[in-house]
DNA sequence: CGCATGCATTGAACTAGGACAAGAAATGAA
DNA sequence: TTCATTTCTTGTCCTAGTTCAATGCATGCG
């Protein structure tokens, strides 16, 4: 049950037994059925959520309603709202939303502080993993500035090879940041190569 | 001279003397003239930086040699490439240049460890920094998305009122994701109203 | 089973922004 | 001060991607 949560969270720090007993005392496990709506604009993120089995979209939606996706979360990936924090008393803008029967593992920003308490080299692990984030996002940032529809499309099969087979189109359209008819078009090109 | 850095690293996490003194003691203080490269594509980002005057800027090149600049940072700002980091041997991608004569704080990875093995609570600090960058990059990576070049650059104003006087329009343009061109048109257009 | 809702595809008309080129303005070095 | 280099502007033409239908396809639900 806690082979994954404690392969994933040792990847850049080794922890001893003890600790992750600690680790794993804390953590709630929940199940969430498909399409439902786990955090919504306004409400406070109250959870970071490691993902066991399933799928989520995290998203923002723009001035004209647009929603735009930031990320897709699939086994063995956190999500949370982080620009919530228990630091900054602001509200969220995200949305996140099961799109397959999920399990999680759900930290309360309590239980991570307690977390921390306990077993200060934590903070360390989730340092890097908030590290591992950031440089995902940059990269991200500089695919969606800099390359054609066709390119973005192409590397994100390649990046998320499975992705594509278990959420609709039009959300790896929006994912993309470019329209859903857009995306049918570019499919349709590249099928003909 | 420390007194900027201090209140940097203090705003989430509370310090002692005893443990600032470790902190600024383990700082290397370095000026560093204008239009210098301080890292470049395929070089190992051996620091992590705190601006304590000037601004620089960090950017990829893409495959068609196209500049994008993915951060300024200017007074009390970090800047790095945490793509990097010592648990992936991976050489870097970005650049970084120096706009202004600047004046930095660096750490190195080696002397990033030494602090967080002698004051541990640091771990908490930079795990918040990052935090913090990553929801900005989050943000951003939105706008790029969802926004007009025209609400994307009325944006960049308000959010670096400053920056807009000090660098090349071309730079903010980079930034912006939008071609030079097209920007002096967008600011000519706002201009008129 | 049939129906309704959501999803993907395709086409036609449109537009935001890009590429290129040429000139003006500003900056800076000698 | 002058010349050179970089930066900014403006115009023209062009294209990647959007918007808005309309149509066919799935899929889930009573």
């Amino acid at each position: 049950m806690y082979s994954q949560i404690n392969k994933n969270i040792s990847r850049y720090v080794t922890f001893d037994a003890n600790e992750l007993e600690v680790f794993n005392s804390l953590l709630e496990y929940k199940a969430v059925p498909k399409k439902t709506i786990m955090l919504q604009e306004d409400e406070m993120c109250s959870f970071e959520a490691f993902v066991i089995k399933g799928c989520v979209r995290k998203y923002y939606i723009d001035a004209n309603g647009f929603e735009v996706i930031l990320q897709f979360a699939i086994e063995n990936a956190w999500v949370s709202d982080i620009s919530f924090s228990i630091y900054e008393d602001k509200p969220s803008r995200v949305y996140i939303e099961t799109l397959e029967d999920c399990e999680f593992f759900l930290f309360s920003p309590e239980t991570k502080e307690e977390l921390f308490t306990k077993a200060p080299k934590f903070e360390r692990a989730f340092r890097i993993l908030m590290q591992r984030s950031l440089a995902v996002t940059q990269d991200r940032l500089f695919n969606t500035i800099s390359k054609s529809a066709t390119e973005k499309y192409l590397e994100f099969l390649e990046h998320y090879p499975t992705l594509s087979q278990r959420v609709a189109q039009h959300y790896i359209a929006s994912y993309l940041g470019i329209s859903a008819e857009f995306l049918s078009k570019v499919r349709t090109k590249i099928a003909k190569l």
